[in-house]
DNA sequence: GTTAGGG
DNA sequence: CCCTAAC
């Protein structure tokens, strides 16, 4: 029986090549000027030119280098995986995992032993979690690699680890460095300690106007605000990186039997469910491990990261394997993973090798990702264009992916072939052989739990890239001569998701670049400028707009602040109160200082074991309520004053 | 656009 | 922080 573990981890790494500043734009207009991260080959005098990781640079290539052992059971075969393993996106088999050394992610399910073999079809599919161990670190910064071995002479596991290379997400915020942002906004006038309308016993200090100035040039910056709170300012930073990270390395853990059957149908429902609990407990885990803060609503992609050293091991055929990539969802693949018992031809052939020759180890140390386009404005923070570029591949992991097949910069279009066939097995070097992750058209796969679900699921995955217009439009055809293989494959991979989707049956099992410009149209610079921003801020302004604002907790500082500018103003006028102390913290509305002084005073009252988050000095605590109680007072009074006039004026 | 209050 | 009603 066949006993072919395989995992696929999917990472993707973003590089900026080379960024440079703009060259003097003595034309346009500056604040419509826009830095663009471009395809090199656009070649634009103005925009900034950022080339992602599509270069041949040996660091982005995948590279292929062990070559698989045999597994150490004769009855090893190796069969290829039902499930769309060159899907990435909707593959079953996908792990991802943020941990930084390799990580081994998959749980061989099937050990080949010879009474489970073809006879047994009382196998499962067991997509739990229950074996899942913590390992350790969860470093996101850590070299990406993918990498799958095949212990020859252990046939319980197969690892496969990944690295997050493209996730130095926890890497500080830089900061400015600027001292605190505290500042007096008034410093010629001596305040008095006691606020206009409040009498001098009622706050023990009030100093100088003060002031909080926010340094963030843009409201979603999560630029530090002022020096005290660095470390805080890199959480929300890290907490879109969490989210966005687990939407990058949108994973699966899959546990998959061996023994494939059609009773294994039965189970699917019931092992689903295991997975949205199990992957419940695991985000858990997960989340304290990395100590990074996360959002609770929308965050995953129906996926989860796996540090375990487990292993995932699917087998099946090329025939469900092909169905899976056609956008099938998470059920029919089981199905037809199910339904696999079923041998292709390639497993047939396989079988018929049982030398050690017919096996292949795959060795991938990182995945290309698609062409990006991003094109921000020159103002645009640092901050932003890492969102912006973080947006742009998380939309594209989010619509779905499938991994594409190079060898010797061709695409490998057949996925019937065998690697044998192909001849990735033994007529090329194996760094001939390469993978990218590619926009799968038709994958907008539903998710695999309900929405309410506790599972960390999808719920906002972004509308597959096909469905942009540009899809069929956005394309390049100079580039597959200029540059034949990786960045051709990728960029034409990237648009041509439809053409590629429907292969010709004059497909061959391997096609040349060339091959692939018969179906790319030229665009022009401007086309493709003008192109490569709406998508990206569609998607942005979308994205962004759906998207909760950072939370980003009050400090210290601003607290005082905003204690400061409450005595002195009252609690009724939040946008005088924004004026006087915050005017220059645009992240901070007056909804937001109101929204914190209803949480001060709320704070104030519990007790200090209730309270959490960055403890607030008891003395302005107190002062909080000092002033709350003023103020309430006040009103009252007001009210109490207006009731008579409104009763002389009747 | 602000304010107030519930979620 | 978000949302909304009320002003």
């Amino acid at each position: 029986m066949c006993a072919f573990d395989l995992l696929a981890t999917v990472a993707g790494k973003i590089l900026h090549e080379k960024e440079s500043s703009p060259t003097s734009s003595n034309t346009s207009n500056e604040k419509n000027r826009c830095v663009s991260v471009q395809k090199a080959w656009e070649n634009e005098d103005n925009p900034v030119k950022i080339e992602p990781s599509f270069q041949e640079s040996s660091d982005k290539r995948v590279l292929v280098s062990e070559l698989l052992h045999q597994a150490g059971d004769q009855n090893f075969s190796y069969r290829e995986s039902p499930l769309p393993q060159n899907d990435v996106h909707s593959g079953l088999a996908s792990v991802v995992t943020t941990d930084c050394s390799e990580i081994f992610v998959a749980e061989k399910l099937v050990n080949g032993e010879k009474n489970n073999e073809m006879g047994s079809f009382t196998s499962n599919v067991d997509l739990g979690f229950s074996g899942y161990r913590d390992s350790g670190n969860c470093k996101l910064d850590c070299e990406n690699k993918l990498i799958i071995k095949d212990d020859p002479h252990k046939t319980g596991k197969v690892p496969i680890g990944i690295g997050a290379d493209m996730c130095s997400l926890e890497d500080p915020v830089v900061c400015d460095g600027r001292p605190p942002a505290l500042v007096s906004s008034d410093s010629s006038v001596k305040v008095p300690l006691c606020g206009d309308h409040i009498p001098c016993s009622s706050f023990p200090a009030i100093r100088d106007d003060v002031k909080i100035v926010s340094r963030d040039d843009d409201e979603n910056s999560s630029g530090c605000t002022h020096p005290s709170t660095i470390a805080k300012s890199i959480r929300p930073v890290s907490r879109i990186a969490d989210r966005r990270i687990r939407k990058i390395l949108a994973s699966r853990y899959w546990k998959v039997s061996s023994k494939l059957k059609e009773e294994t149908l039965s189970n699917v429902d019931g092992d689903l469910k295991l997975i949205c609990r199990n992957r419940k407990g695991y985000y858990k885990r997960q989340r304290s491990q990395m100590n990074i803060p996360f959002k609770k609503r929308k965050i995953f992609q129906r996926s989860s990261v796996s540090n375990s050293d487990r292993w995932i091991s699917y087998e099946g055929n090329s025939h469900s394997t092909e169905k899976g990539i056609n956008g099938d969802d998470l059920g029919s693949c089981l199905k037809m993973h199910g339904a696999s018992g079923t041998s292709s031809s390639v497993i047939g052939q396989h079988t018929s090798i049982q030398s050690r020759d017919s096996y292949v180890k795959l060795r991938i140390k990182s995945f290309r990702v698609p062409e990006l386009l991003i094109e921000m404005s020159e103002t645009a923070t640092v901050g932003s264009l890492k969102r912006a570029v973080m947006e742009a591949v998380t939309s594209i992991l989010g619509g779905g992916l499938r991994v594409g097949v190079l060898l010797q910069g061709k695409k490998v279009r057949d996925d019937n072939k065998t690697l044998q066939q192909t001849g990735i097995a033994h007529d090329h070097p194996l760094d001939a052989l390469g993978f990218t992750l590619e926009p799968n058209p038709a994958q907008n796969p539903p998710p695999l739990c309900p929405r309410d679900s506790s599972c960390m699921l999808p719920c906002d995955v972004p509308p597959p890239l096909t469905r942009h217009p540009l899809d069929s439009t956005v394309v390049h055809q100079g580039d597959s001569h200029a540059s034949p293989e990786p960045r051709a494959a990728n960029l034409g991979t990237f648009i041509e998701s439809d053409h590629d989707s429907a292969p010709s049956p004059t497909d061959t099992s391997v096609d040349k670049s060339t091959t692939d410009s018969k179906a790319l149209v030229a665009v022009s610079a401007m086309d493709v400028d003008t192109l490569a921003v709406v998508p990206v801020h569609r998607k942005l302004k979308r994205s962004e707009m759906a998207q909760r604002r950072i939370r980003r907790p009050f400090s210290v500082t601003e607290v005082e602040a905003l204690v400061q500018a409450v005595e002195k103003l009252g609690t009724g006028r939040w946008r005088d109160v924004k004026l006087r102390a915050f005017d220059n913290a645009k992240h901070r509305t007056y909804v937001d200082l109101k929204d914190k002084w209803k949480t001060l005073v709320h704070t104030a009252r519990i007790s200090p074991q209730q309270r959490r988050g960055e403890p607030v000095p008891q003395e302005l605590l107190d002062r909080v309520l000092c002033a709350h109680a003023y103020w309430s007072q006040q009103q009252a009074k007001q009210q109490l004053k207006q009731q008579p006039e409104t009763c002389l004026l009747l």
